[in-house]
This record gives C-alpha cells, structure tokens and sequence, in this order.
RNA sequence: GUGGAUGUAGCUCAGCAGGUUAGAGCGCUGGAUUGUGGUUCCAGAGGUCGCCGGUUCGAACCCGGUCCUCCACCCCA
C-alpha cells in the first residue's frame, strides 16, 4: 500500500502521556467538585439527531454544526433541481440527517424529556465530554474540545445560581487560577430594550452592547443604527453606556432606570438575590455584575454567568445561564434549568500558560525493576506483585537490554526509583534501590523496600 | 465564511537577490563504560524542503492553486 501522510482533521488534536496527566489533574479538580455538590454523572451520544441540534444556538450556531453525511445512498430522491436552486438547506437536510454534539445543554435537555419518569427532580447531573463545532480554529479555539457541565433541572430557586457560582469558585481555587466571574440577566437586557422602545431588538441590542468594553460607546451606537434601531431608541442607552461603579451602585441605577419594565426589575432582584446568597459563601473572587454580557446562545432567559483569567487572554474559560425551557421544545414545558460549562481545554491553556500546573501531574510510574534476565526475574515478579498491592506504581523493564539502556528509560519518563536486583543482591536476599534524583544507591531487603517506599 | 502571516531533520530554527552533495543546536542510535542514568568525548543514522502545477538550462528560494498551523473579524469554551 502507498504510503498516505499521517494527518488529523483541522482543529483537533492528539493529546500525548504528558498533556494527559495535565489534562486529569484539570478534570479530576472539576469532577472532585461535582461529586461533593451531589451531582450524578451521565453522558450523551457523540451524535444527536440534527432536528435536536438544529435551532438552539441561533443562525450562527446553526452553520458550525458538524453534519454527518447518511449512510447509503443519500442522493436518492434528490434531484438535479434542488442542486441548482441553490437551496443549500434543502439539499442538506436530505443528505444529512444527524450532527455532532455542539454543547451538553441541549442533548441534557433531549436527554431530561426522553427520561423524564426515571429522573429525580430537582436533577443534578454532570457531564464531561467533547463537542464539535465547525468554527476557524484560533488561538484557545479548537473544532473538538471538552466541556464539563453541571446543570440544576426542575427547580427555579435563585440558590441553585449561587451554588454554582460557589463551585466555579472551587474549582478554580483547587486550580490555583485567579478568575474574574461576570454575572448579567437576560431580563435585564430584555428589560433595557423595553424602555427604549425596541422588545423586538433584543438580540440586536445584545450583542451590540456585548461589544462595548471592546470597542466603545461611539461604535457601539453606531453599530445599532446599522442594525437598523432608531436614532432615538440609541440615545436613550446613554445612560447605560455610562453606567459606572460597583455592584450595588449599578443595581441601583439599573433600578430606577428599568422601573417601567416588569421583566428587567425581576432581573435586577434577582441578581440581587444571588449576590446576597454567595456574599454568604464568602466567596473571596469577584463576582461583578456586567450588563455588556450578553451571551449568544440563544436558550438563556434568566442569569447569564461567565468566567475569564485575570492573567491570560483567551476569552471565557467558564459559561454558563439559566434557561426557562428549553425542554419545552421537546415536548416538557415548564421545566427550569440553570448550569454551567467549564472549558476544560482553554483552562489548560491558561494553566500552561502560567506554569501551574503541579509537579506531581509529571511522573507516572515510581519504580523501575532492571531486567537482568530469566532468574532474576523469577526473584522480582513476587515482589512487584507485593509493591503494587501497597498501591506503588511499579513496573519491570521487559527486555533484557544493557543497564545504560534501563536506566535512560527511567531517567526519560522521570521515574523516581530504580530497584536493581542482580546475582548479588538475589545471593542475600536483598536488592539495590537508587534514587535517580540524588544518584544515592542502598541495599534493603524485600521488606524495608515496600517500607520505604510507602511513606 | 472573510482577511493576514507561516510551513526546511523527531523538535527549535539557519539557508546569503534562483546555481553542484540543503546546514546548526537539541533529541535519537552506537562506542569510550558488556551491573549504573542525568555531565563529557568520539562516531553515525535521519530530509519527496507541506502537497500539486507553472516559469527557468537549473527552484527550498520566483508565480498560481491547495492543505495545515498561527493571528484577527464573526461568534464562542
């Protein structure tokens, strides 16, 4: 056979025994916090339908689906006419009839409606597993990366926000990762393009505001007229491009200013609620409120949560908001949910970035047998059986290579301990451990090894 | 999807305005040292110069296309 380039897909990976060990050390932190907030793992198909994926993450989110082309003969019933419409959409939907996962919000809330009569409510459940999305890869941006999600079904208690705010803060204490978390309301947002006139415009008004801290009031009105909102609607936002201060002061503010808009001041208390709860946590990172969040998923409809590094640029490394129903599209109204997502890929980025990430997360097995040969290791296999039952990472050279040779091998994968047992050592009894850190070498025997070795 | 930068050994990079056999450092393999790694010394292996096509007597170098990577926009973890 031809030789063929060995290659992957734009945008994805291999991750490699290094970049592994790095990568649990971020997921064991973030599962660690999971389990002892009671959540209960599941996990979903890489591949939905694409009548579950499509529609749930605006016209945008819609063209970075990944589809699956179907099996078979998909151009049966597809005619020359449909190509030269150029009906993209038509031909697409014929020939494609399921995607890959794009988020682990929606196939949860597939996943909630289909298992509605086994589940619990109110439903914690966490899930850590890739998604796709067919964007340009950048930097922190990849078309296959991992989310872990943790998500609050059936209950539309303001505790359930505060709870995982509280966890964001766990987990990026156990990363040692200083963090800003943003917190807005979709209400909010709704309730400013009340009062100025434009309930239609919300998502135009959203995502224009998202824009302000980047490139300033001036374009930011600019843009909105563009999107077509009256010059009138965009000066009465002045106030809220001006809007200055802390917590408090801008709550306030919001207050007066959305006063005639029942959905913006159940924005504004709500957020209050939650700050009131997690200033009972006594959560040392900040937690600021910042109407300029928007969010371009399009399910959100109540808190809109969103976590970046103080210390590196790479975008939100965490996200996340309350949806009122995006069960309702499969058939289960009336069921709340708020979770949050964290980018298990981007944080490691982050902590490589910073050099965080531990010593320990560089070694893998502790104790390296030199193979000498038949009889010897007749006399080691007992042993390593002993020290791996004591939970030592263990393991014996298989060949019988030259001893230069076993202990590069040791030396390169960074194994702490070489044990050396040869005709010599076997003749007492005994064996020769060296520390290939300080290059010191004892004889002990069998026993005051495994002591050793498991202080 | 749009725009820009890049692609030479396993890795990081040189490669003089197109000219014989494409280099360095690190790494790798062997030896000095057949029971002692990480230091040193010696030797060696390793390249369709991303891929396809064009210009030229001659292309790693110039031109076109394509792919990957990186960066920005859009959007997002």
């Amino acid at each position: 056979m031809a030789s063929q380039k060995a290659s992957i897909p734009k945008g994805t990976r291999d991750f490699s025994p290094g970049e592994m060990s790095r990568r649990n050390f971020i997921f064991n932190a973030i599962r660690e916090v999971f389990n002892t907030h009671g959540f209960l793992q599941i996990e979903t198909p890489a591949m939905e339908n694409l009548s579950t994926l499509l529609g749930k993450y605006g016209e945008e989110g819609d063209k970075l689906l990944f589809r699956i082309l179907n099996s078979g003969n998909f151009l049966r019933g597809l005619f020359l006419s449909d190509l030269s419409e150029r009906e993209i959409s038509k031909v697409t939907s014929h020939i494609s009839k399921r995607g890959l996962r794009y988020d682990l919000t929606v196939p949860f809330a597939r996943y909630v409606v289909q298992h509605r009569n086994e589940i619990n409510f109110p439903f914690r459940r966490y899930q850590i597993q890739p998604v796709w999305r067919a964007d340009n890869p950048q930097k922190g941006r990849y078309r296959e990366f991992y989310q872990c999600d943790a998500d609050i079904i059936g209950s539309n208690s303001l505790l359930n926000e505060s709870e995982l705010i509280g966890m964001i803060v766990e987990v990026f204490d156990k990363l040692s990762l200083s963090v800003s978390i943003k917190l807005n309301n979709r209400k909010i947002l709704a309730g400013i393009a009340e009062v100025i006139g434009e309930t239609e415009r919300i998502a135009d008004i959203t995502v224009a505001i998202d824009k302000l801290d980047k490139i300033g009031a001036e374009k930011v009105r600019q843009e909105l007229v563009e999107r077509g909102v009256s010059e009138q609607s965009v000066n009465l936002l002045d106030p809220v491009f001006a809007m200055r201060g802390n917590n408090t002061e801008k709550l306030n503010f919001l207050g007066s200013f959305l006063s005639a808009s029942k959905i913006g001041m159940e924005g504004v208390e709500e957020i209050k609620s939650i700050f009131e709860y997690v200033s009972l946590e006594k959560i040392r990172s900040k937690v600021e409120l910042d109407i300029t969040l928007a969010r371009g998923l399009d399910y959100y409809t109540g808190a809109i949560i969103e976590v970046k590094s103080e210390d590196v640029e790479i975008g939100s490394i965490c996200g996340g908001g309350r949806y009122d129903d995006l069960t309702g599209v499969f058939g289960l109204p009336g069921v709340s949910g708020v979770g949050i997502s964290f980018g298990a890929d981007r944080i490691y980025d982050v902590l490589a970035n910073l050099d965080l990430f531990p010593a320990s997360t560089n070694i893998s097995t502790q104790v390296l047998f030199v193979n000498f040969g038949d009889a010897e290791v007749r006399f080691i296999i007992p042993l390593l059986r002993q020290l791996r039952e004591a939970g030592i990472r263990s393991e014996l050279y298989p060949e019988v290579a030259r001893m230069k040779k076993q202990m590069n091998y040791a030396n390169s994968l960074n194994i702490p301990y070489v044990v050396i047992a040869g005709e010599n050592e076997i003749r007492e009894n005994k064996v020769s451990l060296k520390n290939m850190v300080t290059g010191e070498q004892e004889q002990l025997s069998p026993d005051e090894l495994l002591a050793l070795l498991t202080d």
